[in-house]
DNA sequence: AGCGTTCTGTGCGTTAACGTACAGAGTTTT
DNA sequence: AAAACTCTGTACGTTAACGCACAGAACGCT
């Protein structure tokens, strides 16, 4: 994921002219982001668009029956609340902060402003939206084929890529709730990681001792997005 | 789906103010669309956008060991091809007629200026881009949570809302391939939608007797999709 | 009419994930 | 230090879907 070296700033908004982003800068607003904080209920209208810096956002849906699954999830290489300027105002998900952190927010208005100028930010941001389009594909997929053991290693490749250490703190209960299975699921799962040394488990905080390892066993679906972000926002062609 | 009667014109078309219609109507091309078609290959170029009319196109992600599943579906309320404005001009995906009929085609680079004069056609197709997402979305919910029962009227429903009559013309094999479970398992299912009287399946050709009991079976997702594409489809949303 | 092909139905053992229940280990609170 | 709480590990029966094998039915062609 596009130098993930430096957490400070928005990766996304990193493709941005120096131009344009100065000029979006004075209405960026740093916030803080609390774990299991919601920033959008289901159908709710967002007044912000969040820009994550070393914080995850899970888009989740809530099913009639009180349980949920993880769509897709958005770190510094994303945003937070596309229906804003997609036109649709609202989705039928949920947004909740998966690893605290902190964000930049803009109204949504003023979003809208820069996206129909119609310049570089209106690029970024479908081009984003389309590499969105692709990760909740790959989760259909991923849903449909791939066993819990391969699931739980893509989630931690997509968490780790969006966190600046190698540590996620996470209980495996939560761990589930995101990926929609049970929770005595993700500890078998967790338990074969940990035996094989990729991991190491310590109630509520993992650690990754070896991204390569995780690398092997998880499922196409991984590369595959991972393929499509770096392609969709490289600077190169961003700025075509 | 919005006025599902005349399949003759593109739904997502007819949202268009007539002097926007007017003035792409030379430009739009109509094309016999035939069962297993390809429009698009994984990450391959379109050289058009196809807005289906009577047709039905599946996208599928095919894994590496061949096998598929789909991802969504457009018919009369859509189009293929949106990575052509979204600004990606791929995707990892396949498009393949489900279901022979016609559709308008447009030439990318025609589909393009338009998009960017950021009128109606722009809030036509970003709007639709977001009923696509929703629907990617919510096949990921349902993979995870819901039975191959649920799924098969789940797709059954999906296809009858773009199909101008009550018959599917599809193998339980295919159907399969679709879903991305097995044949047999098809078979079970459509199977008890028979015992039921809900439809009635003879070589390749399925009929549905009763939508109404389809719909009581189904399980959310089916109508979480539907809502939110009349929601952002309407004329009165297109038109604001 | 007969033949080959394709599609559908069925059976059976296997596997992955589920639901439930509970024990033990690690934290926090009192 | 003890108690309360939360998180993790384990066990066991159940269910849904899988893989494979094969029989029967429907259709299409000569």
């Amino acid at each position: 994921m596009i130098e993930p070296r430096h957490f400070q700033q928005s990766t996304l908004l990193g493709l941005l002219p120096k131009q344009e982003l100065s000029r979006l800068l004075p209405d960026l607003e740093k916030v803080k982001l609390t774990l299991g904080q919601s920033l959008c209920e289901s159908g709710e209208r967002m007044s912000h668009v969040y820009f994550p810096l070393d914080s995850i956002v899970s888009l989740l849906y809530e099913m009639e029956d009180g349980t949920s699954t993880e769509i897709a999830v958005v770190g510094h290489e994303g945003v937070v609340g596309v229906s804003l300027f997609m036109g649709g105002m609202t989705t039928p998900n949920r947004a909740i902060v998966q690893s605290a952190g902190h964000a930049y927010r803009l109204k949504g208005k003023l979003l809208n402003n820069e996206f129909n100028r119609a310049g570089p930010m209106q690029r970024v941001l479908l081009r984003y939206t389309q590499a969105l389009l692709t990760q909740m594909a790959q989760t259909a997929v991923c849903n449909r084929h791939h066993c819990v053991d391969q699931q739980l290693c893509r989630w931690l490749l997509l968490s780790l890529d969006r966190l600046p250490g190698d540590k996620i703190n996470m209980t495996q209960e939560l761990i589930a709730n995101m990926l929609g299975v049970r929770r005595e699921g993700v500890t078998a799962s967790a338990g074969k990681l940990q035996k094989s040394g990729l991991i190491s488990y310590r109630r509520g905080l993992i650690t990754v001792t070896d991204r390569a390892g995780l690398e092997e066993r998880v499922c196409e679906c991984y590369e595959v997005v991972k393929e499509e972000y770096d392609r969709l926002l490289s600077h190169d062609q961003v700025a075509a």
